[in-house]
DNA sequence: CATACTGGCA
């Protein structure tokens, strides 16, 4: 299908051609790439000249300097250099003033954003959209979108105007923080709405799989002859796999072909990740050859999501022939590269080797994340190299690498398997202490621990404990809390919870069923097992 | 000289 499918919309011509590595030149591709850095340390030591000049230079000067770092996302020393102006004499403008609101609306340092702000009032100049937006970002930014919408309406009361940005910016923040609704409730009363604002909304809809107002909003687009670009059929076509229609995603992709709008490098990203998770690797290396062929340059994005896609077919060769070719092809690995590798080599069991590739991030001055460290962790524990796993998890924080809910449930998980299940208690409060809140996972985990142990009552305690705070338990807390019930040999406990559990609408799995009928078999209760069997069966649950 | 919203891999 997808391979006829494909041909049809000829976006993969001549896939036979194509060898299964890249013949890219790299006189197409050469990139002229300056070091960040010295970039950076060049304008800093220009703007020391100027602070020291005997005539002080105009103030825009000093402006396009910071302007610059701004865009480098250097706010610390944008605002160390500003300060350094203050220090000298050198009287600031609203246009540094306004810089300024802008590097401490990146920092998080609302309030003192918020204090520039006044005293740009206090000296009477007149605040622009560009000052109105950088705060009403920063607001957003900070999660505070609702305060952003108060702002937007005083400052429209007091007869400030403001501009396209601002509007792109509301949505945006609307829609971050789950506001899908209020955000397409905004975005058509804007008479001059954008392809990007439509882009937002249906990024959205789609990530909270909800596909059938996205028609509404494209039919919309078309109507209002707002053209859909290669954002808006990318973010369709990525959409559309997510909610589980594919077929949709590469209607998509005709439309947008027949509109002669040319895939790039998201694109076909999109697509090679697509064909990945439906364990079509030789369509998705295809891909691969047809954006070599249209002047796309595979990105470290189409080599690591190929990869990650050969290892779910666990072909751990094809995986690591990609990981040592890419480089000749000018592309390095980065840090999700490294961790898609050690992820593919610890499932496969070959967790020596994943360790040497950590070893070797190390030697290139490569940080490794939390997720990293988390898939190393997870990966070392659950071949009881639990030792190992500490000393990953010590050296995290030297490392400057947080712990998540995620590493810490690792590392419960294996406390529980070895008998500790006092030291993962410990390690739950630890991890309060800590600030990061046990999610659904951890809870679990602890559970079991304790049926495991024979400590029913307090897994029990913890399992009401969680009903009375409103949380809902999932599939699997329910069959680790009947399998507990029933290894203690209280069946008829254990068939008054599998009741409640499909009264609240969480509906059995194949473990729950294989756990009860087991559980009736072993206590003789055969008819009651063979009604439950053929539930089952009539559920369809035996694939 | 300043704002600048959107899509992909663990």
């Amino acid at each position: 299908m997808w391979l006829s499918r494909s041909v049809r919309v000829s976006l993969l011509p001549s896939i036979a051609k194509f060898p299964p590595f890249l013949p890219i030149h790299n006189s197409l591709f050469c990139s002229h790439s300056h070091s960040q850095t010295s970039l950076h340390d060049e304008a800093v030591s220009q703007f020391n000249r100027l602070l020291h000049q005997r005539h002080v230079p105009p103030i825009f000067e000093f402006g396009k300097i910071l302007g610059f770092l701004v865009r480098m996302k250097r706010y610390p020393i944008a605002i160390s250099l500003i300060k350094q102006m203050e220090l000298k004499g050198i009287p600031n403008d609203f246009v540094i003033l306004s810089l300024l609101i802008n590097c401490f609306c990146h920092l998080h340092k609302l309030s003192f954003a918020f204090s520039i702000f006044g005293k740009i009032l206090k000296r009477g100049y007149h605040p622009n959209a560009i000052t109105l937006n950088t705060l009403m970002r920063g607001l957003c930014d900070n999660g505070e979108v609702k305060e952003a919408l108060i702002l937007h309406d005083k400052v429209v009361a007091l007869g400030f105007r403001l501009n396209e940005f601002t509007y792109g910016i509301l949505i945006n923040g609307l829609s971050k923080i789950g506001e899908t609704e209020a955000a397409i409730k905004l975005l058509r009363t804007i008479p001059g709405r954008s392809t990007v604002m439509y882009n937002i909304v249906i990024d959205s809809l789609l990530k909270e799989k909800q596909p059938k107002e996205v028609y509404d909003l494209y039919s919309e687009m078309v109507i209002k002859e707002i053209s859909p670009d290669v954002v808006t059929y990318s973010t369709l076509i990525y959409g559309f796999c997510l909610v589980g229609q594919v077929e949709v995603a590469f209607g998509f992709l005709d439309e947008m072909i027949s509109n002669n709008i040319r895939p790039d490098v998201y694109t076909y990203n999109i697509l090679i990740d697509a064909l990945c998770k439906e364990r079509k690797l030789k369509e998705a290396k295809n891909v691969l050859g047809v954006m070599v062929k249209a002047y796309v340059k595979p990105d470290v994005v189409s080599f690591s999501t190929l990869m990650d896609g050969y290892y779910l077919l666990n072909k751990v060769k094809n995986a690591k022939q990609i990981f040592n070719a890419m480089t000749h092809m000018g592309v390095s690995p980065d840090v999700r590269t490294y961790t898609i590798m050690i992820n593919g080599l610890t499932r496969k069991g070959r967790v020596n080797e994943a360790i040497n590739l950590f070893q070797e991030m190390h030697n290139s001055d490569m940080v490794p994340n939390t997720v990293t460290y988390n898939t190393l962790i997870d990966g070392l524990c659950k071949t009881g190299r639990i030792s190992n796993a500490w000393d990953l998890f010590h050296e995290m924080h030297g490392r400057n690498q947080q712990a998540d809910v995620i590493t810490y449930s690792s590392l419960m998980d294996a406390l529980c398997k070895n008998h500790h299940l006092d030291k993962a208690i410990e390690l739950l409060r630890k991890m309060r202490e800590n600030g990061v809140q046990p999610d659904m996972y951890t809870v679990n985990i602890l559970i079991h621990g304790m049926c495991r142990e024979g400590r029913l009552k307090n897994a029990q305690e913890i399992f009401q404990d969680l009903l009375n705070k409103g949380h809902n338990p999932n599939i699997c807390t329910y069959n680790i809390m009947i399998n507990g019930l029933c290894r203690e040999g209280l069946i008829d406990e254990a068939l008054i919870l599998w009741s409640k559990m499909e009264d609240s609408g969480c509906l059995s799995d194949v473990i729950t069923f294989e756990i009860i009928i087991s559980a009736l078999f072993k206590k003789d209760e055969t008819e009651k097992a063979e009604k439950f069997l053929y539930e089952m069966i009539s559920r369809d649950l035996l694939k």
